[in-house]
RNA sequence: GCCGGAGUGGCGGAAUUGGCAGACGCGCCGGACUCAAAAUCCGGUGACCGCAAGGUCGUGGAGGUUCAAGUCCUCUCUCCGGUACCA
């Protein structure tokens, strides 16, 4: 289990070896933290600032994040648990307040988790699923500024002299835009209410609404926030920027339909081609301005409704109001664009993802407790340094709690632990543990990798086994993982990899989604529908031989497939009637019955056999069970049929069958005289020369109609066939003075005569 | 809206990737066994026309490519799953 110390001790360790590890983005590799090179003016600061430095650079690193808490609870709430703002249990109050977190840095990896699914064997579907997570956009980074129209010309000067710098300075506000081309349309500025220049660029006039806007959306969640989106709200700033490239003075508002955690936090908005913009300029009577012209992209009507203003267009076209690059492509304005903003210091290009950092830390009991110590000073104050427990310390096992029910503050309920658990003493020197303790995700992050080495106490895995047996080749799961357990899981196998520990870029190769098996009225399995099927009972009734085969034969793998019972029963009869085939059934005995014998298979017993063992065998490679299931059924009919039935045969196919009902297998095994387990029997060896069928059906059709059938030797040639066809008296009534057009014949498929008429 | 998947008999589903549409199972119909029933075994079962031989139609819909299309191309409809103010 998870839980389990031993196992805990090596998730803990690894989150050490993230904790260890920073982003190399020149490199694209996480590399340990002593390699991370400190600028010298951080170095000239001291050690504490080379540590802070170092801190901010770390996989896993502090962070305030909001959450919900709920006062009358007395407890943190997941985003699932508040509906309206209010609690699920008891319907009260739940605000969002910001507390110390811990973070995995996974938008550091956001990249290689993106262009690595294109090495992986999984379905299209679920690799968009994670490129949809991931949410990859190009556009460029553009300044706006906002230190006064007088300034404007000097600013423009000195960034065409100095360059797009790093970080922004207090004069400009920047935004990120996947739509470059369409700069000259921008006639408004919006910035999250969250945005830290919210204070700065408020007017006096201005400022009562303001505070009442953004006081009003700190209390909405996300998901109220998205889910709430019937109209845009908002609220003018009473500043204004300017726009770079036509030095246009455009006001600046703050909604809440910008988000803070997204590109910069702030936007340029082009309501002409902007749908989200378009509506919020006609709610509060904004300019609109067309820069693109769809041409023939969209019916005359509309487009004149675009180019009015009216209607907002986001498709490619033509630049058109946009000096001089009137007329250029879409494309083609977006290259050139990027390239004159990156020239005159007023942008760059960038790359943004929806992929946030990973919120790593709860405030929970059961849970993995970080391997983190917060140093104290002489009063108990925390200095805010911190240290990772020696790897020897672990696993930092959880305290005994008399009650770890909530105590009506957000912290975690670990602060109530024990002052002998709470406050080691390293050195000499006082620490306070770390409260928050890992999500269960933690553990499932790593587990197929100890399932290779589970009882190593001196690594959390031997690197030889570790090659000879990753990366998992197969990964049958529900398609509910798709990108959280999928995407942390390659996430951490990625940073492992980077640090040496693991040797396979991807833990999972293959991967496939079994599909749900939904209630007998199609309908997914629930409760509240009362439409759950217990396996329990169908075991009890039919056995888990039953259970197990009807799950296989219902349906592709892959697929959502609804339960019947009746099928249930046609599944129990098949195996009703293998066991007749050996059995006889009107004793109480695993005796075999008279039809049994001890000869050699004749040569049609022999090929139906074989044939069973060919297709069963694919089958099972290809995950295809239910049609292996079918080949054995058929198998099974044509020997009901016979009075005698080898011994040999009989074997062979007991051994197909034991994969899909093991215990029924066994039982026939046995009864055919074995002593050991058929677990150990060999699996049956496909032979090409049994299976051969001497002659075959070779359909005849004529201008594509099916009209005859002839009996052919299995290798014949083309020639041959045709004759035949020919020799056919139906099909020589047909041709009978018909001109043949053509004649095509695949030997060992069909022939078909085109004929005139 | 966007992304992904799927539409085949009364039902669940097959179809070697362009080559006999409906394998196999369920259900249904008929027969054997039985005093009877269950169980079991045998046969039939896409629709329509025909006594039959046989014919026509048929894989959500409309076009197209091809000797040949469930399979490939274009357009379109419906359902399921995911996701959504991501600039």
């Amino acid at each position: 289990a998870t839980t389990d110390v031993e196992y805990v001790r090596w998730t803990q360790w690894i989150f050490l070896q993230i904790y260890d590890t920073w982003f190399d983005a020149e490199q694209q590799k996480g590399r340990p933290i002593a390699e991370l090179p400190i600028p010298a003016e951080i170095k000239q600061q001291g050690e504490d600032a080379v540590r802070a430095y170092q801190d901010d650079h770390r996989l896993a690193f502090q962070s305030e994040a909001p959450v919900n808490w709920c006062p009358a609870l007395g407890t943190v709430l997941a985003n699932e648990e508040v509906i309206d703002g209010k609690s699920e249990v008891g319907g009260h109050p739940v605000v969002r307040m910001p507390l110390r977190q811990w973070m995995l840095r996974i938008t550091a990896y956001a990249d290689r988790l993106e262009s690595d699914l294109a090495s992986l064997d999984w379905s299209e579907g679920i690799k968009a699923l994670q490129r949809n997570w991931i949410g990859r956009s190009t556009g460029a980074e553009v300044d706006f500024y906002i230190g006064g129209e007088k300034g404007f010309d000097s600013w423009k000067q000195s960034r065409a002299k100095a360059g797009f710098p790093r970080k922004p300075a207090d004069d400009v506000l920047r935004i990120y835009t996947t739509r470059p081309d369409t700069l000259f349309g921008a006639t408004y500025m919006v910035i999250a209410p969250e945005h830290p220049f919210v204070e700065r660029l408020t007017q006096n006039g201005e400022r009562a609404a303001v505070n009442a806007y953004c006081e009003a959306s700190s209390r909405k969640s996300d998901l109220d926030r998205t889910e709430l989106a019937k109209e845009k709200t908002g609220v003018f700033t009473g500043s204004y920027a300017i726009n770079p490239v036509n030095g246009r003075e455009v006001p600046i508002w703050i909604a809440d339909y910008v988000l803070v955690s997204y590109g910069t936090g702030a936007i340029m908005a082009v309501p002409a081609h902007d749908e989200r913009d378009l509506e919020f300029a006609q709610q509060f009577n904004l300019d609109v301005v067309a820069v693109v012209d769809p041409v023939d992209a969209i019916p005359a009507t509309e487009r004149a409704e675009v180019l009015a203003g009216k209607r907002c267009f986001a498709g490619l076209g033509v630049a058109i109001n946009s000096s001089k690059y009137d007329g250029l492509k879409t494309a083609d304005f977006k290259k050139k664009i990027a390239a004159d903003l990156a020239k005159d210091g007023l942008g760059r290009e960038a790359v943004n993802y929806k992929l946030r950092d990973w919120l790593f830390s709860r405030q929970r009991f059961w849970g993995e407790p970080f391997p983190i110590l917060h140093e104290l000073d002489t009063t108990g104050r925390p200095t805010g340094r911190v240290r990772a427990v020696d790897a020897t310390d672990l696993p930092v096992d959880l305290p005994h709690l008399d009650d770890f029910k909530p105590h009506g503050r957000p912290e975690p309920p670990l602060d109530k632990a024990p002052d002998d658990w709470l406050y080691p003493v390293i050195d000499g020197k006082r620490y306070k543990r770390e409260t928050n303790t890992m999500p269960q995700w933690a553990g499932s992050c790593w587990y197929y990798l100890r399932f290779i080495d589970p009882t190593n106490t001196t690594a959390m895995i031997d690197p030889a086994l570790e090659k000879a047996w990753m990366p998992v080749d197969l990964y049958v799961g529900g398609a509910e993982h798709a990108v959280l357990h999928l995407l942390y899981a390659r996430f951490w196998h990625k940073v492992l990899f980077d640090r040496g520990i693991v040797s396979t870029a991807e833990p999972f190769q293959k991967l496939v989604n079994q599909g749900m098996i939904l209630g007998e009225n199609g309908e997914k399995m629930s409760k509240s529908r009362g439409n759950v099927i217990n396996p329990d009972v169908i075991v009890k009734e039919y056995g888990a031989d039953s259970l197990r085969l009807y799950e296989m034969y219902m349906g592709p793998l892959e697929d959502s497939k609804p339960w019947s019972m009746q099928d249930v029963n046609g599944v129990h009869n098949f195996l009703n009637r293998v066991w007749r085939l050996l059995i006889d059934d009107r004793v109480e005995s695993l005796a075999l019955n008279a039809s049994v014998v001890d000869r050699p298979p004749t040569a049609d017993e022999n090929r139906v056999l074989h044939r069973t063992i060919e297709a069963v065998t694919a089958d099972i490679d290809k995950l295809k069970f239910n049609t292996a299931i079918a080949r054995m059924i058929e198998f099974t009919n044509y020997f009901t049929k016979q009075t005698e039935r080898p011994r040999e045969v009989l074997e062979k196919f007991v051994l197909l069958l034991s994969p899909f009902a093991p215990h029924m297998a066994e039982e026939l095994w046995l009864a055919l005289g074995h002593t050991d387990t058929l677990a150990k029997g060999p699996w049956p060896k496909f032979d090409p020369d049994l299976a051969r069928e001497d002659t075959i059906e070779i359909p005849v059709q004529v201008n594509g109609k099916l009209r005859s059938k002839v009996a052919v030797a299995a290798d014949a040639d083309a020639k041959t066939i045709e004759a035949a066809a020919h020799a056919d008296a139906r099909v020589a009534e047909l041709l009978a003075g018909r001109e043949v057009l053509k004649t095509i014949v695949v030997p060992g498929r069909l022939v078909n005569f085109v004929i005139k008429g």
